[in-house]
DNA sequence: AGGCAAATTTGACTTTTGTCGAGAGCCGTG
DNA sequence: CACGGCTCTCGACAAAAGTCAAATTTGCCT
């Protein structure tokens, strides 16, 4: 009797052990197999996202910080880990919360953008598993070269696969040598449709980059280390989606952006609900330009992170009065 | 160190066992605690909600029957439950799975209306906690005397409980003795109020009622035996929501229900999910009249109902042909 | 201050669950 | 048709989680 054991009995064996809280045994006899395979199906029903199981990350809101650093910079939602944390790691924390905090902003029939950095990735690497149904993961911008472990099309096709989802990729390079190639290639249907429909969607996920010398752009190959700093002197604040943002929130005119593929940032402003995930302390200035940029509803930051933000209003708001 | 464990101990015990996945001891020695308060946390944690354990219901919608049966009486979604069942029960099966869908189809802000009856509250009986922000129960019927222990006001009080909900009782008999006396009653504001406030409800939740002598109305008093015959000869076919329907469900023109103090069927059919539970087989007619009067868009019932629905409707076309 | 009741914590014990390697059935291939 | 390679299954052991009564602490009333 040893056929595909499909997702009938994975799906019984969950049923019965999660929804009528039999016991593994019990279940075991019920469905006349031994009670290990139970175990087996089980371990199968929580990774394939057939059984749910999530944490509310009501904490992490209910923080006095969080509500004012959401009225101080007018965003929807703050979330804030702890940073003296219980954890070696607190970029660990973060991105745990965020992908909780990201699986329960997601509903079915969403279209979700996901953009690209280490940072989406480990979000990516420990989601937990969902079965949603009619979900779009679409990627926000080009792809990059290809020494890196986590490249633009990577993060998206993990989200998606995680979530049971449908992978939209985006074959085209995320920045080219000459600005007329990219203008050409912008026109071409594949990916003006890819690029407009990016506005359709109702949730994104991303981070914002740091404008310095450890920048992806950078290990990248995109630019040199050289050229970074120069456009940090031009005014160049962060990095979202693959594109250079000044210090208001807005693409830095520069030979750079004309040469990208990505995500144009009015579209990603079209969005619904935007998640942002910041890790790093260091990127404290890129942070402010996404958000003065309008580039983020929702926000994922470390406790540290949130002091400094709040510091930041505060004296804004000193100096105005 | 032994302070009001309060809601924090119990958020970071789940946060860190759930979400990161450490193992109970070591989050015990993380929060400094025993092993054994953890085991009573995470416990409490789920009681509470704080932690959310969901089966997927995706394989009862799967179900080509079920299918079928959305076709044929035009349901937005039906579930239907294995009847030949792992389970000494079958309507604890039912049960079951109503709430896992109930639980899947209650989103944060939702307005609920909840009726009354043996299944609602076996229902709201076995529903897991979960913890909804902004979400409100209300009850969509008048209340009935003292002996049963499955009172109005108690389904929609412990659902309410059981979502972290606010719950909106009905402070008024669902019955009166005289058609004056429940004409005034219903213009009182209070009562206008409440009743007007049901169109509002985006999610309702009920079963239909037998017209026999086992039904509540009969067990509470409100018909007598002798009654609910004569009603059922006038063209009672079902009850819902303490009212009686006729067989194209509409409300039967009697003066039991010009004495009943209920949601107006008209008000039923604007909330968006009416999700109608049957547990018992013996519920045939009554099911019939409640769908054609559109009083449900998502329906649960085990396979036997099912079928019996399917052969009505596959004979019932072919009498149109 | 004293003392009682309720709530919380803990250690020790039992039950339940996770895991591993061995065995059994299935299938395409040489 | 024999042969690995494959997946599924099972039994037995190890690990983890659940439970309980006793001990401790806390809050509160007199």
């Amino acid at each position: 009797m040893a056929i595909r054991p499909a997702e009938q009995l994975i799906h019984k064996a969950a049923w019965l052990y999660y929804a009528h809280g039999l016991r593994q045994d019990e279940v075991a006899s019920q469905l006349n197999i031994s009670r290990a395979s139970v175990a087996m199906y089980l371990r199968k029903a929580r990774e394939t996202g057939i059984v749910n199981i999530s944490t509310s990350t009501q904490l992490f809101t209910d923080d006095v910080m969080a509500r004012r650093l959401e009225d101080a910079f007018d965003l929807d939602a703050v979330w804030i880990a702890p940073e003296n944390g219980y954890l070696a790691d607190p970029s660990t924390d973060i991105a745990v919360l965020a992908a909780s905090v990201f699986l329960e902003l997601v509903k079915k029939g969403d279209r979700i953008g996901v953009a690209w950095g280490r940072t989406v990735y480990t979000i990516a690497d420990i989601m937990s598993y969902a079965d949603l149904q009619d979900v779009t993961v679409v990627q926000l911008c080009g792809n990059l070269g290809a020494p890196y472990s986590y490249r633009p099309d990577q993060c998206t096709m993990e989200i998606a696969r995680r979530l049971n989802a449908k992978g939209l990729n985006f074959y085209a390079p995320l920045v080219l040598s000459t600005e007329g190639l990219a203008q050409g290639l912008r026109a071409e249907p594949v990916i003006r449709d890819q690029l407009a429909g990016i506005a359709d969607c109702n949730l994104a996920l991303y981070s914002v980059g740091a404008v310095d010398a450890d920048s992806h752009l950078v290990k990248c190959g995109a630019l040199s280390a050289a050229e970074m700093e120069t456009l940090r002197r031009q005014g160049a604040a962060g990095v979202i989606a693959g594109q250079i943002i000044d210090a208001g929130g807005e693409v830095l005119d520069c030979s750079y952006n004309r040469r990208v593929i990505s995500a144009e940032l009015a579209s990603l402003r079209a969005i619904e609900k935007r998640l942002m995930v910041v890790q790093e302390d260091t990127k404290f200035e890129p942070l402010l330009a996404a958000i003065a940029g309008g580039l983020c509803t929702h926000l994922v930051v470390g406790a540290h992170m949130a002091e400094r933000l709040l510091q930041h209003a505060g004296a804004a708001t000193k100096k105005a009065s």
